[in-house]
DNA sequence: GACAGCCTATGACAGTTGTAGTAGATTCAA
DNA sequence: TTGAATCTACTACAACTGTCATAGGCTGTC
């Protein structure tokens, strides 16, 4: 599907990435200041990471208020999310039952979680045999 | 629950554990052998992975056959494949909502999986309520 | 008992990641 | 218009990762 091969980030710059998509755009300082007081990096150091975001093209400068730059996501919360669930994938042979097993038997998952993931299954089941939608309507 | 507050592997790491898994326990070159032909790294780049490995207190050395050490796995694949799976709920903010939902919506889950998850999420929920076993019975 | 062949122990190195300091540009309030 | 505050641009660096080469130690075989 995606022919943008989808970028690849560590576990600090999604970090970030999460504070853009929450905020939709910010400056360095604002992402510093939303991200948690213990542990709260030096404001250069989310400086460092912004500009690597913006070197992978994961997000970009919109405007300038003041002398800060405001950025904002090039890429969908979504993709991001995405790419780490195959990730996850692989790790386990491409299945995901596995997965699944490990966070019902931890008690991640209720089973009214259960349900309504079955609502979405059965839903995906009609949509792709009446070929109603191509990507389906979504949000997130 | 754990106390031996679980090893961080790296993705190669990972791989090399998988097939130490698979095997039981094995050498260097059995190892290297079990990697993919493509990409297959060198026998030395294998032998100072597995040395980390050791470091890290992720394998042992058995025994010796011939001049050869044979390497064993100290943590379970489930404990390995634990972490990971928490490890990416945290990037998704704890919940294992979203993951689910991106599961079903790629289609990575079929409903009879969900079936067989209620079926475990029920036994589990009798299980807590009837305090009948402390870690349940299963294999993986 | 000497040697080919495989093994181990070590060292090395470049790329990635987290972390931050410094210097100089820009802004804005007085 | 000037100076403090705030930004950006750039540099640095150590730890971690993937990758392998080299040197020297065993072993099994003729």
């Amino acid at each position: 599907m995606d022919r943008k091969k989808s970028i690849k980030l560590t576990r600090f710059e999604l970090e970030i990435m999460q504070v853009l998509w929450e905020l939709g755009s910010g400056s360095v300082r604002e992402i510093q200041e939303r991200l948690p007081e213990k542990r709260r990096p030096a404001y250069t150091t989310v400086q460092t990471i912004v500009r690597r975001l913006e070197e992978k093209e994961a997000v970009r400068r919109l405007k300038k208020i003041g002398n800060a730059f405001i950025f904002e996501p090039l890429i969908t919360r979504r993709s991001a999310h995405h790419r780490l669930i195959n990730e996850l994938l692989e790790s386990f042979g491409g299945s995901a039952r596995p997965l699944m097993a490990h966070l019902a038997e931890t008690g991640k998952l209720s089973l009214e979680d259960l349900k309504e993931l079955e609502d979405i299954v059965a839903q995906r089941a009609a949509d792709v045999s009446g070929k109603s939608s191509k990507t389906a309507k979504r949000s997130d």
